[in-house]
RNA sequence: CGAGGUGUGGCUCAGUUUGGUAGAGCGCUGCGUUCGGGACGCAGAGGUCGCAAGUUCGAAUCUUGUCACCUCGACCA
């Protein structure tokens, strides 16, 4: 890696106007720091400071995974489809995939993920039980044509990423390895300055696998929203998040239609039978995406539906109700009782079980019921959960009211796979009896531009980003204020050399520009120790050291100087090493 | 894919309502003065106003289409 590199010949521009087109932090610094240059949508090149920030992440990551005795191997970005059409995702999969066909008209596509092309390095690479259990990984492009990238580089569609896949005999072994892999996760966040990065339950998506836990750095601007218990350790993703709700201790009452001229939405509804969103039961429709049947769920009135858990429980994907499907429903007015649909599912939420006297739908215009009590009503329905959990409700582990929502952003995440690959792609290898079995599978992986970028949305300041000095560009950013003097050159070249010739990564301002200028300019790089160099120093025979977090400041004779700043960084260096 | 918004030098924007042939600040080049928190003066370079068609004597400005970007939603292995 490059050590040194003055200022004054580093390619890049910095921006003191917040660029139109940003909206958040890291966004707004990365782009105006000269870090990166928008190419096309989701698409970014990486100037020197960037691509120094994604290689020091990427060697810290690959020291963990060399910890838990993972080989670093390489698959191709682009590939021939007839893998992906083995496993069946070339035709499971959106158009998130990119295919393309080369010169000879054969199917292409770009890797968004690894798994067909590790299974088909390792099958028949390790055919004996002898050869198990191991781990490859790779620091690879992926590309992922997403509807819509935002937020730098956040949500891009080129990006780099680190993915292993472990291969086991037996399922103990994978989860064994599982938390072998989960502890190297927190190691490598804690590294790269962010130990505050928590694990949460996930859904397994069409990944396969049953268990899953998503590494998540707590922001306001993320894209996924977590569950987490204020009284326990319960942390979960909304999408696989158990809803638990206390029902009211209404009575049971008659049942009686009522007139509701107009009224439709739940507000409506409440305002004009004076009732609690709690006491109704409300019918929230989707249409199965395949065959555009509707799916109706009922649920008490004040919840949200939480459209995964729908979507696992029926095992097919459902869109929203667009309207343009003659379904049946008196929308509006649709309710379990009396219900003539033509074709499509009934789905009852389990807050709705125990519960008495609910208002819901009558399925006939301007008419609801009063004194609904489901049980009492349907008979046998099973009760499923499909709610949002929500500020306030029951934690499924401790079972106090104390769950809390907050937004996250997914920096690496773990699946337990099993043998879907293995299967799919007729991975075998011959067991002590002699007897063909397929290796179990687990696959790990994270997002380094994303975490860089979660990194500075979760270090900076009003002036730019604080790296942590593990993951910074340069350790010491060296500004010399008037440099245009002599006294002033002299000193900082010769710091600049000894530094360099100590192995210390310097960012040399040999500018001839204002301190505002440069101030400005070193509060945008974000590297961790600063060392000033004016005639004012110089005449006292010493320098500035400082710390960008503005933790530290202090002067130094100029001849201790280096000796000084090698042992901060080393100092600094340790602050970030994780208690094993 | 749905709703809303925006496209004018490298960057941030004004000008569009009411058509008359393009401006400011920052940045960039040169000279001088200044200089420990984005200095100042003077002199320069740089834009067929996203693209296309139309209306008009004349279009950045009006009409239609199209493309791109931003926000919210859908999607997200």
């Amino acid at each position: 890696m490059v050590v040194i590199m003055k200022i004054s010949n580093m390619l890049g521009q910095r921006y003191k106007e917040t660029p139109a087109e940003c909206r958040i932090t890291s966004h707004i610094f990365m782009i105006r720091g000269g870090y990166m240059k928008r190419v096309g949508e989701g698409i970014y090149s990486l100037l020197p400071p960037g691509l120094r920030i994604i290689k020091k992440i990427e060697n810290i990551i690959r020291e963990e995974m060399n910890r838990i005795d993972g080989q670093e191997v390489l698959l191709p970005v682009a590939m021939p489809a007839t893998l992906w059409k083995e496993s069946g995702r070339y035709y499971s999969i959106g158009s998130e995939l990119l295919r393309f066909k080369d010169r000879g008209d054969v199917d292409m596509v770009l890797g968004m993920t690894h798994e067909e092309a590790v299974v088909h390095l390792a099958r028949h690479t390790a055919e004996s039980y002898m050869n198990y259990p191991f781990m490859v990984y790779q620091i690879q492009t992926k590309f992922r044509d997403e509807p819509r990238s935002r937020g730098g580089l956040i949500r891009v569609r080129e990006f780099t990423m680190k993915d292993a896949y472990s291969f086991h005999l037996t399922q103990e072994d994978l989860e064994e390895y599982y938390q072998k892999c989960y502890h190297a996760y927190e190691r490598i966040f804690a590294r790269a300055g962010v130990p505050e990065v928590i694990a949460v339950k996930s859904d397994s998506g069409m990944m396969g696998g049953k268990v899953a836990h998503e590494f998540m750095l707590i922001t306001d601007i993320g894209e996924d929203r977590l569950v987490v218990c204020d009284s326990c350790d319960f942390r979960s993703n909304m999408e696989v998040a158990e809803c638990i709700t206390e029902n009211s201790s209404a009575e049971d009452a008659d049942l009686e239609c009522v007139h509701t001229p107009g009224f439709k939405t739940i507000d409506e509804i409440c305002n004009f039978l004076s009732v609690t969103p709690e006491q109704t039961c409300k019918a929230v429709i989707y249409l199965k995406k395949k065959s555009y049947e509707p799916v109706i769920v009922f649920i008490r009135g004040d919840l949200e539906v939480n459209e995964t858990k729908v979507q696992n429980y029926l095992r097919e994907e459902i869109i929203e109700d667009d309207g343009t499907t003659d379904t049946g429903i008196v929308y509006g007015f649709a309710g379990p009782m009396e219900l003539n649909l033509k074709k499509g599912t009934v789905l009852f939420d389990k807050s709705l079980k125990g519960t008495h006297n609910l208002v819901c739908g009558a399925n006939k215009v301007d008419y609801h019921y009063k004194g609904f009590t489901p049980e009492r009503e349907m008979g046998e329905i099973e009760f499923v959960d499909f709610a949002k959990a929500y500020n306030g409700s029951i934690c499924p582990c401790c079972g106090k009211k104390t769950i809390s929502i907050t937004r996250g952003i997914e920096v690496g995440n773990i699946f337990q796979l099993g043998t879907k690959y293995t299967e799919t792609m007729d991975m075998q290898y011959i067991d002590k009896n002699g007897a063909l079995q397929y290796p179990i599978m687990g696959c790990y992986g994270i997002g380094v531009g994303r975490l860089a970028a979660s990194v500075c949305e979760a270090r900076h300041d009003e002036n730019g980003p604080i790296w942590p000095i593990s993951i910074a560009p340069w350790q010491v950013h060296i500004c010399a204020i008037r440099a245009d003097k002599e006294e002033v050159a002299q000193v900082s070249d010769a710091l600049y050399n000894d530094l360099m010739s100590k192995g210390v990564e310097v960012l040399y301002d040999d500018r001839k520009v204002s301190a505002g200028v440069m101030f400005a300019d070193a509060d945008l790089m974000g590297i961790p120790v600063r060392v000033v160099v004016s005639p004012k120093t110089v005449s006292r025979g010493v320098v500035e050291i400082a710390f960008r977090d503005k933790s530290y400041k202090a002067d130094a004779a100029i001849a201790d100087a280096p000796e000084m700043i090698k042992n901060i960084i080393a100092d600094e260096l340790k602050k970030l090493e994780p208690q094993l």
